[in-house]
DNA sequence: ACAGTGACAACAT
DNA sequence: TATGTTGCCACTG
């Protein structure tokens, strides 16, 4: 497993890492990881992460990443502009027994994730 | 080292 | 409520 990436790692990586983390059936937000990470304005930094997966498209380390489970604070599907990938993460959503409204839109109080607790993170940024 | 870029978020109209 | 603008952060060339 490779959680808890050296304190060298990326900004990337502790993203990834957090994001392995959301259980299935579970989301969050962009700008709840980016706060987990001890970057509150940083959710832009995240949303950038999740879309440089597709460069590693053949390495499986960033294959498990259920970038799916990440969506934005008003709890629906991003990347609206990319029709494409928004209806696969509905499908991947759905399929993991996420409702996913019609307009691509989902309930944060039913399936938002708790996040990781200080510790968690600590483990995972090298930090205190 | 600098400017451009982007799956966000908050605020102003 | 809907649309537009501004601030943020980290990676790339």
């Amino acid at each position: 497993m490779a959680a808890a990436p050296p304190p060298s790692a990326t900004f990337f990586d502790h993203v990834y890492a957090v994001v392995r983390r959301v259980p299935r059936g579970r989301v969050t937000t962009y700008g709840a990881v980016a706060q987990m990470l001890g970057r509150p304005r940083g959710a832009r930094a995240v949303g950038y992460a999740l879309n440089a997966l597709k460069d590693h498209g053949d390495d499986s380390a960033y294959g498990d990443v259920p970038w799916q489970r990440v969506i934005n604070a008003q709890g629906r599907i991003s990347i609206v502009n990319r029709a494409f990938d928004a209806a696969e993460q509905a499908a991947r959503l759905r399929a993991e027994g996420v409702a996913v409204d019609d307009t691509l839109r989902i309930d944060l109080d039913r399936f938002g994730w708790d996040g990781l607790d200080w510790a968690e993170v600590a483990a995972i940024i090298g930090r205190r």
